[in-house]
DNA sequence: AGTCCGACTTAGTAGTTACACA
DNA sequence: TGTGTAACTACTAAGTCGGACT
């Protein structure tokens, strides 16, 4: 399997950020420059929409939606029985790895037990005994008592666990704290319950219900804008100006980047001066017309001075803000989300600005406006206690829609796409996804054999766009490229994925470095971050490709009979709940277990054992892709870790020439007390050996990481129970893997997973 | 069949904090 | 006792994918 996945070094070596690589950069401005042309026309038609009107469309979105939603409520028959259908085919597909017949009762018990949260915030006693998820509660002897989690349980939810995590024992619980400090012990001790809910032992919804009680206090919004003193002032055309609050804020965000480079590029000035201009009065208007005669110097001192004189804080104020942000947080950062109080991922809104794309972004510089309450669509349960909006304002729109897990969300001005306030990853309700996403991947491990044979066939279809999907499919399975969803030009960044691949994206070679039928990638993917690589595949793979790039342009779609949506809908025929993304999921997932059981070595110690644990996860990152601007200070601590390297290495050899000589000493004098010698050297040896050993792996490690990210793998594609098994396996600490965020996200891998988990 | 959009996951980076070390 | 660096967190952009609508 993994044979099959040859993944090239070189690849990291030579990718980098578009924006960095000049070869690149050249070659995709010209190609930008050949699309604008046909482009603009679309472009001057949706600028008229940008920014008022778009408010207006979407209002109209949300009253249509408003009316969807009252005809589901009050139902008309022919409605519900849609309804009912759909979701029944949903039910079918959500609970992966499940036997169907135990999802079928989901919570049929009239059993309801009122667990009082052992804490008091959002308390609502009236509620929460009709809200609790019910649960059947007949197996008491499968789990021991807790005092005060939940303790009902169902038999097939025992059958469950049974047949998910084999034969989980109760465990210990984790004490992952001792090396936590005082904010851990402040909010940890008061407000966390003891035991911490397992919810990973309890009934899953099954209907496309998210919750049953949902209770938060809204969002947090951005600060006002504070203007600045009005001794600092704004220069235009050499004239001193003084702008009214509006077109001075904005001027401010500028004022802020001015350090950046892209306040150097012309897409980012034109964006930011016509949004600038929407904002001044029309005498401001009239009076600044040119950017380049804007003086923006005195703000960005005074922004500098402020960040300096906020570092050169005393003790006591910088305390008094964290303490500040942490009643923010116990305030806002949490709600209850049936009877559990859940923490939230992003209760604050987001501050305007000057929009910042990732690479070439045709809207880079643009104002993302201030959100206020007016825009703010809240959702909570009806009989919750409903977030207030700031005094004298009001939110646009409360609903109810228990279908979505989102608390808050808002129309953003850039792109108008919806944002959203949504859980933390150690919430129940996006851990039970994210676990049910490794057990689809699990799934695809049974059957990937099967799909791989059949795509090979389908190489040699007669039909083309069977053999696009099979060579795209082919490409997925091996390189992991994502799907590839079509995007609107102009609207953002020029990026691709497997199935929006152009034919100037690859360069076929019938032979190259001694290989036979190289195919050369080299495109900008998600977030603009280049994929090179240099891979040869099969030759009916290869002569397919030449098929496909006949008689196109450079800038024609390679698989012109092919999208992700047909994609997908094939992938669903051959796995239930199959999609392109899975691949990734699974191959990430099986190459770190491959890995790990090739380059783990259980004589070595804990160190070494990282190191390999380090390699098997960048194994992964570089087959995915992931990679991160070099640390800025790189070369320098590799200079630094050298030079402690060196030291390290004199002091060892000083230990040994110390050890020889009371060797020697002892050789001769014959007593105790110089044998005694003999051992304590033989010990400092070994000591700074080991500590020399210590810090070469670390140099190893880094170097092998300068421009390789592990987090996005670690967090997104590894199944945790993986890395949880291999810990309990080799003895390692999971504090030495997972840091505190990550043991709080795979805490249901924690612990379930057992030492002979196998992905 | 294609388009649009809502919901949700995946992604890199900027800024902050903790920590090691001279 | 500050300073440099690594680790972590917060942030938000940019993907995927499914379903409604046309």
């Amino acid at each position: 399997m993994s044979g099959d996945h040859s993944h090239n070094d070189s690849q990291i070596e030579s990718g980098s950020r578009y924006n960095d690589s000049h070869k690149h950069k050249d070659k995709y401005k010209d190609k930008e420059h050949r699309h604008k042309d046909h482009k603009k026309d679309k472009e001057r038609e949706k600028s008229k929409y940008s920014n008022s009107e778009h408010r207006d469309s979407s209002d109209k979105k949300h009253r249509d939606k408003d009316k969807e939603r009252l005809k589901l409520k009050d139902g008309s028959s022919s409605d519900k029985q849609k309804d009912k259908h759909k979701e029944k085919k949903k039910e079918e597909r959500s609970f992966d790895g499940k036997p169907k017949k135990e999802r079928e009762n989901g919570f049929a018990s009239p059993f309801i037990k009122s667990e009082p949260e052992n804490d008091d915030f959002y308390h609502s006693p009236k509620h929460e005994k009709s809200l609790k998820r019910e649960r059947d509660d007949d197996d008491a002897e499968v789990k021991p008592k807790k005092i005060k989690t939940e303790d009902d349980r169902s038999e097939k939810k025992a059958k469950k666990r049974k047949q998910v995590e084999e034969d989980i024992k109760p465990k210990k619980k984790t004490k992952d704290k001792k090396g936590e400090v005082a904010t851990d012990g402040k909010k940890k001790a008061k407000k966390e319950p003891e035991d911490k809910w397992k919810w990973w032992e309890e009934e899953r919804y099954t209907d496309g219900v998210k919750w049953k009680f949902l209770e938060h206090k809204g969002p947090v919004f951005a600060p006002p804008y504070d203007p600045i003193p009005s001794n600092v002032k704004f220069f235009y055309d050499g004239k001193q100006m003084k702008l009214s609050p509006e077109a001075e804020e904005v001027a401010t965000f500028f004022a802020k980047m001015l350090d950046h480079e892209y306040t150097t590029k012309d897409i980012f000035r034109k964006n930011f001066f016509k949004d600038w201009r929407k904002e001044m009065t029309s005498e401001e208007k009239s009076k600044i017309s040119d950017l380049n005669k804007c003086d923006f110097s005195e703000m960005s001192e005074y922004f500098k001075a402020q960040s300096e004189a906020r570092k050169a804080m005393t003790k006591e104020e910088k305390l008094k803000i964290k303490g500040e942000n942490e009643r923010l947080l116990q305030e806002y950062g949490f709600c209850v989300m049936d009877n559990h109080k859940e923490r939230i991922a992003n209760f604050r809104i987001e501050p305007p600005g000057l929009f910042r794309g990732r690479g070439d972004h045709p809207k880079m510089g643009m104002l993302k406006r201030r959100i206020r309450p007016e825009d703010i669509i809240v959702n909570c349960s009806k009989d919750s206690k409903h977030p207030k909006p700031p005094h004298g304002t009001k939110w646009k729109e409360v609903r109810h829609d228990n279908k979505v897990t989102w608390l808050v969300s808002w129309t953003e001005n850039i792109q108008g796409s919806i944002k959203y306030i949504m859980l933390n990853p150690s919430s129940r309700i996006k851990g039970e996804k994210d676990w049910q996403k490794y057990e689809t991947a699990r799934r695809l491990k049974k059957c990937v054999e099967r799909i791989r044979s059949q795509y090979r066939e389908d190489w040699k279809s007669k039909e083309m766009r069977i053999r696009q999907r099979a060579v795209a499919l082919y490409f997925i399975d091996k390189l992991a490229l994502r799907a590839g969803n079509e995007k609107e030009e102009g609207e953002t960044a020029d990026t691709v994925g497997c199935c929006s691949l152009r034919v100037e994206h690859l360069s076929l070679h019938q032979e190259m470095d001694g290989q036979e039928f190289v195919v050369e990638f080299d495109f900008l993917g998600k977030d603009s971050i280049r994929y090179y690589n240099k891979v040869p595949v099969e030759k009916r793979v290869f002569k397919n490709l030449q098929l496909f790039m006949e008689d196109k342009e450079p800038e024609d779609d390679l698989f012109d009979r092919l999208n992700t949506s047909i994609l997908n809908k094939h992938l669903q025929e051959l796995m239930d709940g199959l999609t392109a993304k899975v691949f990734r999921t699974y191959n990430a997932s099986i190459t770190l277990q491959q890995q790990l059981s090739e380059l783990t070595n259980s004589e070595e110690n804990v160190p070494a054992k990282i190191l390999s644990y380090n390699r098997a996860n960048r194994a992964v990152a570089i087959l995915c892709n992931h990679q991160r601007a070099p640390p800025k200070t790189f070369e320098k601590s590799m200079q630094n870790l050298q030079t402690k390297i060196d030291a390290k290495k004199e002091q060892l050899a000083d230990a040994k020439r110390e050890l020889k000589s009371a060797k020697a000493d002892a050789k001769v004098r014959r007593d105790e007390k110089s044998k005694k010698a003999v051992e304590t050297k033989k010990k400092a040896v070994q000591r700074v050996e080991e500590q020399l050993m210590k810090l070469e792996v670390q140099a190893t490690d880094r170097e092998e990481n300068k421009q390789i990210a592990l987090g996005t793998s670690k967090l997104n594609y590894l199944d945790p129970r993986i890395s949880v098994a291999w810990c309990k396996k080799f003895e390692i600490p999971i504090e030495k893997i997972y840091n505190k965020t990550q043991r709080e996200k795979f805490a249901w891998a924690i612990d379930m997973a057992e030492k002979d988990f196998e992905f």
